[in-house]
RNA sequence: CAACCAACCUAGAUGAUCGCACCACUUGGUGGUGAGGAAAGUCCGGGCUCCAAAGGGCAAGGAUGCUGGGUAACGCCCAGUGAGGGUGACCUCAAGGAAAGUGCCACAGAGAACAAACCGCCUGUUAUACAGGUAAGGGUGAAAAGGUGCGGUAAGAGCGCACCAGCGUUUGGGUGACCAAACGGCUUGGUAAACCCCAUCCGGAGCAAGACCGAAUAGGAGAGAAACGAGGUGGCCCGCCUUACUCUCGGGUUAGGUCGCUAGAGCUGCUAGGUAACUAGCAGUCAAGACAGAUGAUCAUCGCCCCAAAAGGGUACAGAACCCGGCUUACAGGGUUGGUUGUCAA
RNA sequence: GCGGCUAUAGCUCAGGGGAUAGAGCACCGGCCUCCGGAGCCGGUUGCCCAGGUUCGAUUCCUGGUAGCCGCG
């Protein structure tokens, strides 16, 4: 038991130092912070989030069979774990955060994602401090 | 040259920088591989796993339905037969049985199935009517009891004859569906994607199957007792299995992890057999394996399309989830081969 | 992944080979009322799509589309 829970904690520091997404993934977490969590919206995407008590943000996707067929989904899906990637150090650790499509997401680019999505997280509390006034820029 | 028919193929390419999943070597790195012709719909057929050993019989239900072949199997494929369509290349067809039985055929029409008699036609009589004969003509309908012609008759009728269609028999050809010829008598509406009959086939559930590891409420194994009973075997019978109660032994379903998980009715090429589907042999080869679920972002060049050009924009349908064989549906553009018809020229 | 159901008027539902496709609510017009409501009278609008069987299909068969539900 002890090996295991060790072996687990280092594989995770070592993607944690990798800058490796942390992922939302069990149905109860991404319920308990639709239920529990407070959300901002840009035109593109929704961002739920609620704060978790560990030192790291975990991120989900969603993406609902309205907007597309599975190809649609699953490009909108790539493109979003694509920009919270590259994004991710600016993000405040110890929040649950979901992040939705919406039906406009099937006709936006890259680019057009990546603008509202990053509109959305300054939007919200998410982003560290420091970060937050250059990117009205944007 | 134009229009068309059939069988197929392809599914943008190359490079650079970041990034993802798995594997191997290694230990913060390097290398390799990484969606489809339909991966889809889940409409059929299998492999595999469990359900009792997946056994026998009956019933119900379902499926298929011209013939022969192919296949692991099929509702699939190939070759043929028949029917229908097209000038033609060619295409389409759930295509067994209506003389086993039952039902239905609205409206119109006299009559819709053991035929019938409205108007007609013909004959007779006590004559604006009645009786008898008739199925040629009219009319209705999707369909009116073989069709056309000649003879025949009071008027008519397969009443007689010829041809055609249908039925039956015989002969010949074909493995067969069926085809051809001769002869016979003179006739038996449609509907089975209405019930049904006949022939053949079908046990059920599904990789979230299932196996192993492994905390809590408690299950399991062995022995005895009982065994006529109860339960299970997703309908019944046989057969089979389990079981209340007592004693002994010691430890189990769910969340999670590992396996199943990709070398297979595999792919490519050649040879041989077969009209073909396909089969056999030989040689070469290993090409995704996730579990919130891997293929993305940016840039450059060349293709193709829109646009007179440039700029600019676009580049189909669509994403593996245990694996195969089919079917169906979606699909921008491009290409190959063979063929038909028409026009022009030689 | 597997299994099932539905599609009929603006909404909720009947109809299971031959009807002009029906009922309630809704909508429109008229009567009534000072006006409105209620009541009475009348009317508009429809069988998810494409093939096939049949003389004839909303109904039967096949294929698709859309929506919904259940199991785990």
């Amino acid at each position: 038991m002890a090996p295991l829970l060790l072996c687990r904690a280092s594989i995770r520091g070592q993607k944690w130092g990798d800058n490796t997404l942390e992922r939302l993934k069990s149905n109860s977490d991404f319920g308990k912070v639709y239920r529990e969590g407070k959300y901002s919206a840009d035109s593109l995407v929704v961002i739920h989030y609620l704060p978790n008590k560990l030192d790291y943000s975990r991120i989900g996707f969603s993406v609902s069979k309205k907007v597309g067929n599975s190809v649609m989904r699953n490009l909108i899906k790539r493109r979003m774990r694509e920009i919270v990637r590259n994004f991710y150090p600016h993000i405040v650790p110890g929040y649950d955060i979901v992040i939705s499509a919406r039906m406009g997401a099937n006709k936006a680019n890259f680019n057009g994602l990546n603008h509202s999505l990053r509109q959305a997280l300054w939007r919200s509390s998410l982003l560290i401090k420091e970060e937050r006034k250059p990117k009205s820029g944007n």
